[in-house]
DNA sequence: GATGAATGAGTGTTCATTCAT
DNA sequence: AATGAATGAACACTCATTCAT
């Protein structure tokens, strides 16, 4: 209205507001509008539709993330090759000696979805219905890949031939259970504070499960 | 139409159908009675609204669950006083050798969700906006009640008062955690057989897990 | 079901409830049949569709009331022409020495509608919507024929031509007001004791009305 | 669509008369959107809801008729002192060289009823099912709160404590006959000329009831 | 940049009524 | 005498979206 952007961040930041609220499909746009004291018409230049919308609160957010995850599995699979030469020795009772690393990235990962607490919360629990519904499963995959490879490493497996359908399922599964347990972190820690210092036990979870899976059989 | 209780079938299988293809909300009533060749007002004569349609598709499965759920826990905590009491000892490597009794409520849980595949598919993920949206969150509930006694006793605590808030949220994820094994599995394996031979990665996964937070910090 | 015409005694009453809980619209045949504990099909045995019923409901009552009407404006006319005669004196104040007639007939017509109170309240004042809608304007136009003829009496009318439109006009009004005295009194007093007790200020108001009009101009 | 607050207007001139011709209940949007040539939808554009259109429709008339009541009973309450002080004598013989006051604030009634007639009759006679079903009791209270003060000053009582039960079943009533003449001859008059001609003799009525309580027992 | 107006398809739900059995 | 099943039309209302101005 009167100053340049200021409508359409009002519009973010309403929409933010009922998304959280009432869940992608049942926000309402009218509503959205009527709350950032608007006509649905002006939404409609700045957003090409609710999708949109939508999009435009989780966007940056959800780049920041993506680029942090991609850049730190070169690191994590070229641990995985010391893990396999003998470089570092996996302790028959784990502990955390070994793990700073893994504490590491999962730190810088929790800082980042508290630095935009609302808008991954958003994206992660309120998006049934939308394009982003299945973000998570992208984000799953996008760590299952290297799991993979990883797994393969640590069972001393020769070749990626040697994995079997089974393999593949817990590896699935772990980096399923990886994911949901950022998203746990940030849906039921209020501040990063809590977060953090919940994440060790977290990770000792996780950890301990890895091994003993690969131990197993 | 023609014979005994065929509309009412009709209308359960259709509604399962488009409940399993939509999800809950966008769900149409009128696609179902279209595709069960009747009337709205037909659906009308069998249930009292959308939500009764829902809640009698998953109503039985749910219940049978919900038996064998409680009936287990009264065995499970009797258990871990048999472990604190030295009559089982913890391995430091866990192995199954001591954990069979774990694989058993686990094969007779997953059993029972692949007797009513579809249906608990549906009350496990496609629920969002009906009354059984938070379903699974009361199932988290009732398992973490009997966790969150387990692991004082496997932590050797005194007493109840010693459970800390990072003890009651780690337990609270293992809880989260167990059911979500379950929808995995559920979800993900296409046959009962699959699921099986899946689980005992899954519950070494858990189970070792939960000896990794016992023994940590 | 059991006994012969319980069902219909059931449907009967049930319908009165729901009639004057909801009014003759909003009532609902469905309910109506729930509460009495037999399906829909049950009523359109006894009954031809929801105007019936509600006919059936009041039907009993409102004959008794048109005969006792019928037969008294016989006596009434007669006595108008006794006053045009002389052989009663209108008093100059109006008291109820010579209209203890007027207050039989109404006594007796407030009897008639406590002894079935409910049955005549829904017809006065729940019907709307049904044929008996316009039911108390039935009754104001057998009233306005005979206060017509005794309003030319009173005033010293020749004949029947002498009545202007006017005339009619307050004739009208009067015979409504005659009508609504009763449905006021049935609507207002709990017992037939209260209202045959108010009924004396009620009569002193109407003839003081008749009177003034009369006088008027 | 074409021009300015035109289909605003269409859709209130619509709804007025399906409103009048089917009453609240009755009425349907649907048919006063088709009738005014516009979709449902747009109907919600102007007005939050069904209840929403018809109080548009009633509310400004209702609004001057409130005003001219309440401005009014200040008057009159401050006459009926003057009466009971002997600064005016009630006539034996009720007639209307002092009432005119009464004959001039029924004038200015009747003169605002007609000026927006459609809309008094829709509010006082068609709003069954509607937020104003009770608006004549409503009206009907607020003149009974001031001829209930009248009365007791006519009567003659000392204190308000002087009122008996009966003394209050008849000030209701003659406050409910008060508000039912305007009703009446709005709704059977044509036009203002007939009504206010027939007035005279509706007030007539009237006084000549009260005198006739007055002086009764 | 934004408004005001309007669309059109859709929602779940309710209703009186019918009729074979 | 009554059931159980079903119809078909109607209801008020909500929605994301469009577009001339």
């Amino acid at each position: 209205m009167v100053n340049d952007k200021e409508t359409k961040l009002r519009l973010l930041k309403c929409g933010m507001k009922e998304f959280s609220d009432k869940g992608y499909m049942k926000a309402s746009l009218r509503n959205i509008c009527k709350e950032a004291g608007v006509t649905t018409g002006a939404l409609y230049f700045f957003f090409k539709d609710k999708e949109d919308l939508f999009g435009s609160i989780v966007h940056d957010p959800l780049s920041e993330l993506q680029e942090l995850l991609e850049s730190h599995f070169k690191v994590e699979l070229e641990a995985s090759y010391k893990i396999y030469n003998g470089d570092i020795t996996i302790p028959e009772v784990p502990s955390f000696e070994g793990y700073e690393d893994d504490m590491e990235i999962a730190v810088r990962v929790v800082k980042l979805l508290f630095k935009h607490k609302k808008a991954f919360e958003l994206l992660l629990t309120k998006a049934q219905g939308s394009a982003f519904e299945n973000y998570p499963d992208q984000m799953v995959k996008l760590v299952e890949k290297h799991y993979l490879k990883m797994f393969a490493v640590m069972k001393g497996y020769g070749s990626a031939d040697e994995i079997t359908k089974e393999d593949e399922f817990i590896v699935h599964w772990m980096s399923h259970d990886q994911i949901d347990i950022f998203i746990h972190v940030l849906t039921h820690c209020k501040t990063q504070e809590q977060a953090l210092s919940n994440m060790r036990n977290m990770m000792a979870y996780i950890i301990g499960g890895w091994l003993s899976v690969i131990r197993n059989k």
